[in-house]
RNA sequence: GGCCCCGUGGCUCAACUGGAUAGAGCAAUCCCCUCCUAAGGGAUAGGUUGCAGGUUCAAGUCCUGCCGGGGUCACCA
């Protein structure tokens, strides 16, 4: 049930029965006409901008049409009162009943109210995380981790049919770095001094896999050149670095549906097949690119290159897709990734990189535009820096190479829920401080705190009720008379629940999911207003000594918040909480 | 220099992709605990939405040009 949608569809046949009528001329187009919550509570429940929409097209003013569509609408049992305002606004009122029938519907479809069908059960592909497999995973790509699971989470619940994907760069240069590097460790592992040179990775996650490698091969690869061991050292050292990377998603709650490797598609014809195909759209060249513009590098020299014709789909300048050595850039097998993503059969792509990949979305978006002629829609989503915090002072990461802060450090010592929560209550293309002392304070200003803590006072409002004898379960309350539920503050926390099939619809056509978790902020906000004037006023209390049946009206209440803020939460991965300690 | 992102009360951020008098939280001042957990709530004060134009019934939101901050810029991924 999404009660804005079911008032403009209201709006939409009055409006219908007016050109019946001959109130209105024919052929006047709708899809401008909105219905929204206003935002001074003051002017009621919702309101449509319809007359001041179709005043111009109809040839009237924007009054004359508000007025005819007002009085139509009063009309219908919803609608309390409807009267004009403003420019040409219409606000409307809506009756009592309906915010009860609000709160049981979300009784009734439980984690399933909101749930969307906007998605058309349209097939999605979200490729998030996709760090290099040279080490675990830090902070920067935590936020892209839960970003990109709480979007897909988002979708889920919007009624696409999600694919959770995470590219392993395991085809290009690093990899032998990598390579190399856990050699250093496995020399080590034979007792050997070793000295970390410029261009390998001295972190100390690597110690553990050269012992492994000692274990694997003994001492068959001591003092043995590269061309012996490194190919086989490679595969063997991604290996260890995906197992790692993969215990880092786990313990942040993230489960991938498919790793897709980079090195897959090499020496296999599928990078030459999306060039092929690129190419039969004649859309590769071998040519000599522009210096940049502006500022020309010092070693700057006009080049023939294999290029991609980018511009030919938005992009600022062409861009190579082959090395002067014959070797592919790294953008052949970015192509040739996607061609196989479109090739999948998906109807939309999202990509969700880090703000210092920035520079790739233009390039990637033609790539797409031209493998799939247009029809896949690509969407990148770019996620700030996290400026990590301790105690309100900058928290420096060490200057040693290789030193860190991962999303182990981060999960460990504020657990995965308020790591999730907290990374979503900035929107992506915002810079997030990331404070490890305020994100476990239990104020109202932590906002993972303040929207648990209205679960959890839920939570006991129904252990307290269990109790006292009253009946409080889902099937007893779904069924309760609501009739008591009438005050202002028990309507605004009504009018709060009927927003949430709406947001989520919102939050998913943006791909923003930091919309749930402000929502949910705000739903939290309301109940507790609602809880503190019980204190004040003791008829506004959720338990009624000696009134079963008032008090399970506003137990349903409650427990409706409850519902929503779980699949809220459920959304987002966090798990809501059933008490505070 | 080109391209991308950002600029909103003293501070940190929202604003339902163009809707009404721009909303919250911190900080400030004042109020509310025999009461379902006060780990909370209420009230007051605080704004030319960086600047200047434009588009329209309507602009924080869209367009153009500036100013300021960040990112990025051919054979590294």
């Amino acid at each position: 049930m999404n009660l804005f949608a079911e008032i403009r569809d209201l709006v939409i046949q009055s409006l219908a029965d007016l050109t019946a009528q001959g109130v209105l001329p024919e052929g006047l187009s709708m899809e401008n006409v909105t219905v929204e919550p206003p935002r001074d509570a003051a002017h009621g429940d919702m309101a449509t901008n319809a007359a001041m929409v179709l005043a111009r097209p109809a040839g009237m003013k924007p009054r004359d049409i508000a007025e005819a569509l007002a009085a139509r609408l009063a009309a219908d049992a919803r609608i309390a009162r409807a009267e004009v305002a403003g420019p040409g606004f219409l606000n409307m009122a809506l009756a009592l009943p309906v915010w009860h029938e609000t709160v049981r519907a979300v009784l009734t479809e439980g984690g399933d109210f909101g749930r969307s069908r906007i998605g058309q059960g349209l097939r999605v592909n979200v490729e998030y995380v996709s760090a290099n497999p040279t080490g675990p995973l830090h902070v920067g790509h935590t936020r892209g981790a839960v970003f990109g699971d709480a979007l897909a989470g988002l979708l889920d619940f919007a009624g696409y049919d999600v694919t959770r994907e995470y590219y392993i760069n395991d085809g290009g240069a690093q990899v032998d770095v990598l390579a190399r590097s856990v050699y250093l460790r496995y020399l080590e592992a034979h007792g050997r001094d070793v000295a970390f040179v410029d261009g390998t990775y001295p972190g100390d996650y690597l110690v553990d896999v050269g012992v492994a490698l000692k274990q694997k091969v003994g001492d068959a690869w001591v003092d043995q050149p590269e061309e012996v061991w490194l190919t086989e050292l490679r595969d063997f050292a991604t290996d260890a670095m995906m197992d790692l990377i993969r215990s880092d998603l786990a313990a942040l709650g993230v489960r991938m549906d498919v790793f897709f490797s980079e090195k897959s598609l090499y020496g296999t014809g599928r990078i030459e097949a999306a060039l092929a195909d690129l190419d039969a759209k004649g859309l590769i060249y071998e040519g000599v690119l522009e210096p940049p513009k502006g500022k020309t590098p010092e070693d700057w020299e006009p080049r023939e290159q294999t290029l991609f014709r980018s511009t030919a789909h938005g992009d600022d300048v062409d861009r190579p897709v082959r090395k002067s050595d014959g070797g592919w850039t790294y953008f052949a097998p970015d192509i040739a990734y996607h061609y196989d993503k479109v090739s999948r059969g998906f109807d939309a792509l999202i990509d969700v990189f880090g703000a210092d990949h920035g520079g790739y979305v233009k390039r990637m978006k033609a790539a797409v535009s031209a493998l799939s002629d247009g029809r896949v829609p690509l969407d990148i989503k770019l996620t700030q820096l996290v400026r990590l915090f301790k105690n309100g002072a900058p928290f420096k990461m060490s200057k040693r190479a290789g030193n860190f802060v991962t999303l182990r450090d981060v999960v460990e010592q504020v657990g995965p829920d308020v790591t999730r929560f907290v990374m979503l209550t900035r929107k992506n293309d915002a810079p997030l401080d990331f404070d490890f002392d305020k994100v476990l304070e239990q104020s109202r200003e932590n906002p993972v705190f303040y929207v648990q803590y209205a679960n959890a006072r839920v939570m006991s409002v129904l252990r307290r009720a269990a109790e006292i004898g009253i009946a409080a379960d889902d099937a007893v309350l779904k069924g309760a008379d609501l009739g008591a539920m009438t005050h202002g503050s028990e309507l605004t926390v009504a009018r709060k629940l009927a927003e949430w099939p709406r947001l989520v619809e919102t939050a998913a056509r943006t791909n923003e999911p930091h919309r749930v978790a402000f929502y949910l902020y705000e739903l939290a906000g309301d109940f507790h207003a609602l809880w503190n004037k019980g204190n004040d006023e003791p008829g506004l209390r959720f338990l009624q000594e000696g009134d079963i049946a008032t008090s399970q009206a506003k137990i349903a209440l409650a427990r409706a918040v409850s519902v929503v803020i779980s699949a809220g939460l459920g959304i987002l991965g966090v798990k809501p909480a059933q008490e505070m300690r």
